[in-house]
DNA sequence: GCCAACGTTGGC
DNA sequence: GCCAACGTTGGC
């Protein structure tokens, strides 16, 4: 996939069950670590992210597939701890403490969608084909946006 | 629950 | 470095 440094716009997916938009709202501060990315094409773009970036919060695997709300990156990729922790499902024994394999940002909430935009809905626009989210066999769990791609998305919220 | 698609692992 | 086997994702 093509990378530009300017990108600042983001989607990242999360189950709604485990973590979705109203656990983020209740958060304190309705900050929360975004933990457990364990794919080398999503970790990269968690490194590339920087305070002040804009990501859509997309619900997976559940009943009602879509973008559900707006959050903000408010501190940049440093090491996930889950990694080093045994009892987390995020486990990495592989990883070297003095070399982390994975990183984390913090994110914050900033609105829900008006209303919750679905992957049905937005497989049928021409404007959103280059999104890997619609792509057929694309697993990707963090994805950059064009700032075009971002502002069609609100425009039909 | 099914299963297509994809990423990772590890033997060779 | 190849590639078969396996594990995971995530829509349906």
């Amino acid at each position: 996939m093509r990378y530009d440094k300017k990108m600042r716009y983001w989607l990242m997916k999360s189950e709604p069950d485990v973590f979705g938009i109203e656990h983020l709202k209740k958060r304190p501060r309705q900050t929360e670590p975004w933990d457990g990315v364990r794919n080398y094409q999503a970790r990269n773009f968690i490194r590339a992210m920087r305070v002040g970036d804009r990501a859509f919060l997309y619900h997976s695997n559940c009943v009602q597939p879509g973008i559900a709300g707006v959050m903000e990156i408010v501190k940049s990729a440093y090491p996930d701890a889950t990694q080093f922790d045994p009892a987390s499902p995020y486990f990495d024994p592989r990883s070297d403490p003095q070399n982390p394999r994975w990183q984390r940002v913090d994110v914050r909430f900033v609105r829900d969608l008006k209303r919750l935009i679905s992957l049905r809905e937005l497989k049928n626009y021409p404007e959103l084909r280059d999104l890997p989210l619609v792509q057929r066999g694309t697993r990707l769990s963090v994805m950059p946006l064009t700032e075009r791609q971002w502002k069609f998305i609100l425009s039909i919220e």
